[in-house]
Formats: structure tokens, C-alpha cells, sequence
RNA sequence: CGGGGAGUAGCGCAGUCUGGUAGCGCACCUGGUUUGGGACCAGGGGGUCGAAGGUUCGAAUCCUUUCUCCCCGACCA
């Protein structure tokens, strides 16, 4: 992509109206623009880095056997009434009326819809475990929304719920589904921090949510060091969730079971939930379906959120310095920026076009900064955007023969002849899994 | 929902106390000069001062009502 053909409106002035670094830095970059309190349209940046998050979400769903389907965001009243959440979710749910003066909502979440789909097809334990999720965009008229994106009334989410006979098979759902999450935040180059929480309104006996760690996060985090090197491929659910974590409201440093050397400290932002609350949904709205021996048995179910929306801010409070974001690879908008300080200059512009199109050659996403703007404006924009490289070609090294590469996150640059440049970044970004 | 603050050009702000032709920086447009870290010079465009009502010869400024947004707290993906 060109820069000059893209629609990417940087801004140099802090707006008034964001208070976080995530939220600034946001809308700096042109990453979206406030529609109203707590609900933004996504430009073409920040869409990029959402669908991004949204894939490795979706592909770590599927992998852990996961189904996706797609509900609606406008639900009927009808099956929440059921379900006694009518009442119960009071003003954060957004109610409207249709035309014909039916009692409609937008969906704070799907339990209601999910199980009743469940209900019409699924009669056999023969048909069991299943696991359905879909990632859609959610509503809660919040009391105060903030945080930018990270605490919108408007929000992706990905939510799933499992459907098991038992509550041990329940247990093996849940802890799939632990493991996926976990996979998941690593992926995305984040710590995942693993909390037993309170289940909240949801309700049921068992949940954990999930952090990922930044130094700007609300919470205060207490955990067992162990847990930031964690081996995405061999993890064990059993064993993480016995490892210590708590938040600072019940971390009790006489009574925490770890040593002071084995304790750390550090900020985090929830990112994910994860409950299993048995039977509560399946009584009310008729989720049973025979054993075999013919009895009807009510479903035990798990529900599991990801804040998708919430974690492209997340992401951004994880990882920035004081010239703008630093995106970690798998998920940055592009993989490369690619900088011609010359424009004008035929050398540069030559060097420039060909390595715009070895890289598309290689699939390599390149943002092409062609602008005819002055070079500090080029550099300052360029890192404030944060993708993991940057080609930097000026007239200077080319008449050696040499590009700079600058590496975003070690603020590394070095000089590189075009072909060494081109596999230097072909190797960095295959070392990403 | 309790407490606090703010709405003036695309963005950031001054002007409001003490009423008298609406300003600055950035951005934008034109021309020129520059060219390895948010360039310089000259010229230019852009505003029903959030909205409605009132006071006044005259309102961004005073009064009333109202809408919106932000921050702190209680609550949450």
C-alpha cells in the first residue's frame, strides 16, 4: 500500500479528550475516531490491526475444536425474559422497540440465543460435547465508558459456550479452553497473567480471567514468576491454574503460598473470562438432552469471552515508548514501513519502487511512505505508527549502495545493501510463528 | 449514579471575570527556498463561538433552559 493513496490521517496535537496512552495513540495514528461516548468507527488502520486479532482468536478457536457461527446483534426480549435476565441486567442493556412496538435488545452477550439454538437441534448426549462461538460486536450502556477502546459500550467479542453431559466432561471443555486462551495472548506476543475470579453476574462455581500484563494496566497483579515464560507448546491447564495469581485486593502478603524471590509485581489489563456455570442456563431455557438410558438431562455449559476490541488498546498500553506504539509483529497493522526520504531525488525513488515490489513479491504487508512531506515529519510519523521495520532510503547511503533498516522495537538501525535488506527482513519475520 | 471539568476553524488552545467588527499554534491551499529527525519565507482559505430562549443600542462574554463530551469514584470483556 501507498501512503499517498491510503487514507491514514496522522495528527500531531494530542487530543484533548483521551487521557490513556493507548487511547492517544489511537487516534493519533489514525487508528478510529470517536462516534459518541464510548463507541468509535474503525479507519483502515485500526481495522487492519482488529481483523488481525480477530483471526488468531478464530484460529486458535478452531484449533482447540471450537465452531464458529455468527448471532445476531439484535436479540428478541422473549428468551432473556425466560432466563430472568430481563430484569436482571437492568440499564446496561440497551433496549429498543421495533415497529411493531416489540421489546427488542441489543445483546450484551449470547447465553440466551446460544442455548436456544442449542435446544432446537441437539436432543442426544450422542451429539455432545460441542463447543459454539462467534466473534460479533456486543452492547452495554456502561454507566461511564473510558479507556478509549478498551472500555467501550460498543465492543467485539469473541464468546463461545460448551455443551457437555457431565460436569467432569464440562471441566475438560473448560480446560481446553483455558489452553486455547492462553495460546492465544501468547500469539499475539502478550503475557497472559491466569486469575481465579469472582464469576460475577454470569454466575457458576468456576472461572478465571485472563490479563495480559502493561505497565499502565488498572489492576495490580501478584504471580508467580513462572508464569511469564510459559511454552506455548506444552502447556498445562491443571498445572497454570495452580500456579500463584492475584489481583491486590486478595493478595495477602503474609499468607501468599510463594517465596519474595519467586513473587512479582506488576500492572495488567483483563482481556478474557472464562466460566463454567452448569446447569443455571440449560434449566431455564431448555437445554437438556437424553443420557443413554433415556433420562433428561440438563446441559452443563461453560461460557468464554475475549474482549477482541479491548485488546487491539490493550496491545497498544503493552507495547509503546515516547515516540508512538510499537505493534509486535503478529498483529501491527503492516510489517513494514517503507521510507523513501526523497521522493524527488530519481535514485531514491527508483531504489524505492523496486523494493516496494520485491516485497509485495514476498507477501510482505509495506506500507510505502512516498509522501512528498519533509523527513523529520516522515521519520516522526513513521515510528509513531510502530510497524516492527522500517527501509529507510536516503540519497546518502545509496550512493554506496546501502538502505537503513530500523528495527522499531530495539530502536536498532543498520545499513544493509538491498538484497542483504530484503532477506534481513524476510528472516525476522519468519522467526515469527 | 454521586462528585468535578470542558464545549470558540480539521486538531490543540487564548479571548469570557470587566459586553463594543473572533484570535494564536499546528494542519490545509498558492508561490518560492530547502532536504537524514515533526523545515523556512511570502501570500491565502476556513467560524451561525454546542443548541434554544432572554437581557441589551450591541452578547463568545451576562441570565435561564437544554444537549454533548471528558475526568475521579462505585461496576465490568
Amino acid at each position: 500500500m501507498k501512503f499517498s493513496n491510503y487514507f491514514l490521517p496522522t495528527l500531531k496535537n494530542i487530543p484533548a479528550d483521551a487521557e490513556i496512552i493507548s487511547h492517544q495513540l489511537m487516534i493519533r495514528s489514525g487508528m478510529i475516531k470517536q462516534s459518541s461516548a464510548g463507541i468509535y468507527s474503525w479507519l483502515p488502520l485500526g481495522l487492519r490491526v482488529l481483523k488481525k486479532i480477530e483471526q488468531i482468536v478464530r484460529e486458535e478457536q478452531n484449533k482447540a475444536g471450537a465452531i464458529e457461527i455468527l448471532m445476531p446483534t439484535i436479540q428478541s426480549a422473549d428468551l432473556w425474559i425466560k432466563s430472568g435476565r430481563y430484569e436482571e441486567y437492568g440499564k446496561e442493556m440497551l433496549r429498543i422497540k421495533d415497529r411493531s412496538d416489540r421489546e427488542m435488545l441489543y445483546g450484551p452477550t449470547n447465553e440466551e440465543l446460544i442455548t436456544d439454538i442449542f435446544q432446537s437441534y441437539i436432543n442426544s448426549y450422542k451429539d455432545l460435547p460441542k463447543n459454539l462461538y462467534h466473534i460479533q460486536w456486543k452492547f452495554r450502556d456502561e454507566v461511564r465508558p473510558r479507556f478509549g477502546i478498551m472500555r467501550g459500550r460498543e465492543f467485539l467479542m469473541k464468546d463461545n459456550y460448551s455443551f457437555d453431559l457431565t460436569k467432569e466432561d464440562a471441566k475438560i471443555s473448560y480446560n481446553n479452553m483455558f489452553k486455547a486462551y492462553i495460546k492465544t495472548f501468547l500469539r499475539m506476543g502478550l503475557t497472559p497473567i491466569s486469575l481465579r475470579a469472582d464469576t460475577g453476574p454470569i454466575g457458576g462455581d468456576l472461572s478465571h480471567e485472563f490479563q495480559i500484563l502493561a505497565n499502565t494496566g488498572e489492576s495490580t497483579l501478584y504471580y508467580d514468576k513462572d508464569l511469564e515464560s510459559l511454552d506455548p507448546q506444552n502447556l498445562n491447564p491443571e498445572k497454570l491454574q495452580s500456579y500463584y495469581a492475584a489481583v491486590d485486593d486478595h493478595h495477602n502478603e503474609n499468607q501468599c503460598p510463594i517465596s519474595k524471590s519467586q513473587l512479582k509485581i506488576s500492572k495488567g489489563i483483563e482481556v478474557g473470562h472464562i466460566f463454567y456455570f452448569g446447569t443455571k442456563y440449560s434449566e431455564k431455557l431448555g437445554g437438556y438432552v437424553q443420557n443413554n438410558k433415556g433420562n433428561k438431562i440438563a446441559v452443563h455449559m461453560g461460557s468464554y469471552g475475549i474482549g477482541v476490541s479491548r485488546l487491539v488498546g490493550a496491545i497498544i498500553e503493552a507495547f509503546h515508548d515516547d515516540k508512538g506504539i510499537v505493534w509486535p509483529t503478529q498483529v501491527s497493522p503492516f510489517q513494514v514501513s517503507l521510507i523513501n526520504l526523497m521522493p524527488e531525488n530519481n535514485k531514491c525513488l527508483d531504489a524505492s519502487n523496486k523494493f516496494y515490489s520485491q516485497l509485495i513479491n514476498h507477501k510482505i504487508e509495506v506500507l510505502y511512505d512516498d509522501r512528498e512531506v519533509s523527513i523529520g515529519k516522515k521519520l516522526s510519523d513513521n515510528d509513531l505508527l510502530g510497524f516492527p521495520y522500517q527501509i529507510i532510503i536516503g540519497s546518502k547511503n545509496l550512493k554506496d549502495n546501502l538502505v537503513e533498516i530500523k528495527v522499531r522495537k530495539e530502536n536498532f538501525i543498520e545499513k544493509f545493501n538491498p538484497e542483504d535488506a530484503i532477506n534481513f527482513i524476510k528472516t525476522q519475520l519468519n522467526t515469527i510463528i
